[in-house]
DNA sequence: GGGACCATGTAAGTTGTTACATGATTAG
DNA sequence: CTAATCATGTAACAACTTACATGGTCCC
């Protein structure tokens, strides 16, 4: 229930089309909260049913400007207030758990794999971070503390992945049944 | 797509019934991969029809005792090789990119309320490592090192969203606009 | 005129959640 | 006998993905 939020959450920051939030969404969502096109405009379609936002004028090419209403302002406010309770998925943890199930080079090559791209994503989002010209609002504050719990958390995984393999290779030299 | 493979995991360790396999997504995937009842079921019957697992026997109560075929060994081992490439969405996150949109001190509880809840959670994975008898099987050594980057993720957003209090803290004494 | 991009929508299928429904066995 | 637990399934709905479908406008 959470992509309503993210639309209705963009829309009160500044309005814009479907596809102004779409490419919002690829810019500044992509790694917090991926959405498609189709969902998208879907969830549009049923917020403005919903009262919760409107559309403030129409442009060229059939488009349509939505804004937030006074409705959807109070729904967004009353969502942030406390965080939502969800237990993250993550299918990488689960590989690791199941891990036993293959060979022992299989497995070090599977996590080697993983401090790879964990790696990489660091980079990236580290690289996102210096692109950014911020600026002292409020907005750019809250978005930048995002990306730096996401920085934060891939390093810890990178970290991770690297003692991993190092416990996993202890054992191999060494299995001490 | 990965239930499918939590649930042939999960059978390649060990035969059982989907009741069992239930208990066992309850105690040792709960903060991994959760499942519902239904949902499982609805698997175990695709499964099932691919050929990836079979009954191995019935008992009371209905009861059908699942176990892995070579086939859905293979298709285990193939889809371990690799580390899953996923988004992960993350609501809470999402949240404090949207926290510009209500007032600072609304957005300070919410912070606090977050960091609250990840130090419980970080204490209950804490204490969840401490009460298993771990043995020095394959198995436990990965099921280990998975609870492991659970325990540091939840530590690094633990100290993330304590730093992050500080900041919106220090902004509200000196709004330096 | 044509290619890049703007712009919106629908359809079919999968995955996941909540609720409903039923019945067998065991332990006290 | 009765409550707890074992055990399996279905239905309805919500969320998400992939693909299809169409047309407008701008710029060269």
């Amino acid at each position: 229930m959470s992509l309503r939020h993210a639309a209705l959450g963009l829309l009160a920051q500044s309005p814009g089309s479907g596809y102004d939030l779409l490419k919002r969404f690829e810019h500044t969502l992509a790694h917090v909260w991926p959405a498609t096109q189709s969902q998208l405009y879907t969830e549009l379609g049923r917020l403005e049913a919903q009262g919760l936002i409107e559309v403030a004028g129409t442009g060229a090419r059939n488009r349509k400007e939505y804004a937030i209403t006074a409705a959807g302002r109070d729904e967004l406010q009353e969502w942030l207030r406390h965080p939502v309770r969800e237990v993250p998925r993550d299918a990488n943890l689960l590989q690791v758990f199941l891990l036993g199930e293959v060979d022992a080079d299989v497995a070090a090559a599977h996590l080697a794999e993983l401090e790879g791209r964990a790696r990489e994503h660091l980079a990236a989002l580290q690289s996102l971070d210096r692109s950014i010209a911020w600026d002292d609002s409020a907005r750019d504050r809250y978005a930048r503390l995002a990306l730096d719990s996401g920085i934060r958390q891939r390093r810890a995984i990178t970290e991770w992945a690297a003692d991993a393999q190092g416990a996993v290779r202890a054992h191999e030299d060494d299995p001490s049944r």
